[in-house]
DNA sequence: TGTACATCAGTGAACGCGCGTTCACTGATGTAC
DNA sequence: TGTACATCAGTGAACGCGCGTTCACTGATGTAC
C-alpha cells in the first residue's frame, strides 16, 4: 500500500517519435490516483509524475499546467461513461422499457464502479478558471451531452411504445437524469446511508413516468 | 475584492472569560470563505485566521486541528438548513400539498443561496478520517436526518389527505430527497445547464407521486 | 482599599513539507549528406 | 556505408510559496487575601 512498494516500475524511455505515449500514461496515472484516493486534491502534478515513474518537469512537455491534467482526466471519464452507456444499451433486448432500464443501470453502475471519477466529473472543482483558460464554456457544457442524449432517446422510445406517459420527453429526461445523478452522487459519497432496497427502480420508474407492468 | 481591503478589521481581544466567542468567529469566517470561493480547499487554517484577524496558532485553543474546523462548519450548515426548512413549513398554509412544496422549495432555496456550503455538506471530502477521529460514523450519518424527517412527514400528510399516492412513504421520501439533491447539487455546481423552466415541479411532482390539481 | 498573583487570550518566530514551476542540461537516435 | 548533427525524450537541481503545527512568550485582567 506504500508508494515505494507499488510500481517500482523501471520505466523505459519512449523511442524517438513516440513521445506522445507519455501523455496517455500521465492521464492513466491521474485516473488511478483519483480512483484509489477518491480525492481530487491527491492528484498533484508531482504525485502523478511519481506514479508514472518520471521526473515532475517531464509533464510540461504534454500539459501546460496542472489543471490541464484534470481536464484531460474529466474528458476521458465522460468518454468512458458514454462508452459504458453505449454497450449497456446494445446488450439490452429490443423492448424500449428494457433499454431505458439498461441505460439507467449502466449510468449507476459507472458511478458505483468509479466513485472518485464520478465525483470529479460532476463536482465542478476541477473546472479551469474561465478567465485564464482557453477552454470555452460551451466546451465544458458539451461534456455530458452525449449521455443525456442516450437517456432522452431511450425515454422517447418508451413513450412511442406506450410504456411511458411523458408529454415532454426532453424535460422529463433532464428530470430523470437529475434523479440518477442524485442517487449516483450520494452513493459515491456516503459512508453509510439508509438505502431502501428498491431505490433505483423507485427513482427511475417515477421520473420516467413508466406505466405499470 | 483583495484580502487587504476587506476586513482591515482591528480586532479587540475578548474580555477574560469570554474567550469562547472566538470559536464562533472562526466558524463564521470559515463559512464566509466557503461561500465566497465555493472551494473547500480555500478554507485553510491560515486563511481562516487571516479572515478573523488573529494569528494562526490562536485557532488551536478552540479546534484541535484543521479538519475540526470543517466539521464545525458542516454541523453548523446542517443546523441552518433544518432551520430554513422549519420556517418554510411554518410559513406555509395548512394544505398538505402546499406544505410539501414549501419544504422542497426551502431545500432548493438553501442550496441555491449557499452553493459552496451545500457542496461541502454533501461532497464527503471534509469527512474526518474515521481512523484518527473521535467523530463516530453514526454521528455523521445523523447529520441529514432532521431534514429527511421533515420531508417524510410532509409526504405522509399528503398521502393521508389523498394528495399523493405513495404506498411506501419512507422509501419514497428518500427517492424524493435524491431528486432534490440531484437538482440542488447540479445547480450548485454547473456554470451553464439547459434547465427546463418547470424542472423543480417536474421532479417533485413525479417523485412525491402527487395527484393532479 | 491595595496589591500580589494566577489565569486567560492571544502572539511571533520558526520548523519541515509538498507543491507548481523554471532553468540549463544530457544522452540516445533518427536523418541528411 | 560512414559520420556529423539536429532533434527528441526526459532529467536534476533549485526557486518561492502557503500550508499545518510547535514552542516559548506576553501582557491584560480578574481574584484572593
Amino acid at each position: 500500500m506504500g508508494d515505494d512498494t507499488s510500481a517500482p516500475h523501471v520505466r523505459v524511455r519512449n523511442r524517438r517519435g513516440e513521445g506522445d505515449r507519455l501523455r496517455g500514461e500521465i492521464v492513466a496515472a491521474a485516473v488511478a490516483l483519483l480512483d484509489e484516493t477518491g480525492d481530487e486534491s491527491a492528484v498533484t502534478l508531482r504525485s502523478v509524475a511519481r506514479r508514472v515513474g518520471i521526473a515532475a518537469p517531464s509533464i510540461y512537455r504534454h500539459f501546460s499546467d496542472q489543471p490541464a491534467i484534470m481536464l484531460a482526466v474529466v474528458r476521458n471519464a465522460f468518454a468512458d461513461l458514454d462508452e459504458q452507456l453505449r454497450t449497456a444499451v446494445e446488450a439490452a433486448d429490443a423492448e424500449p422499457r428494457e433499454r431505458l432500464m439498461a441505460v439507467c443501470q449502466g449510468y449507476l453502475r459507472f458511478a458505483q464502479a468509479h466513485p472518485g471519477r464520478y465525483r470529479t466529473m460532476f463536482g465542478g472543482l476541477w473546472a479551469p478558471d474561465p478567465n485564464e483558460s482557453s477552454v470555452t464554456q460551451e466546451d465544458l457544457a458539451a461534456l455530458g451531452l452525449a449521455s443525456m442524449r442516450r437517456l432522452t432517446e431511450a425515454l422517447r422510445d418508451c413513450v412511442a411504445a406506450g410504456a411511458a406517459t411523458s408529454t415532454d420527453v426532453s424535460a422529463d429526461a433532464v428530470a430523470l437524469w437529475l434523479g440518477l445523478h442524485g442517487l449516483a452522487h450520494q452513493r459515491a459519497v456516503a459512508l453509510s446511508f439508509p438505502w431502501p432496497p428498491d431505490i433505483d427502480d423507485r427513482v427511475i420508474t417515477a421520473l420516467a413516468h413508466l406505466t405499470d407492468g
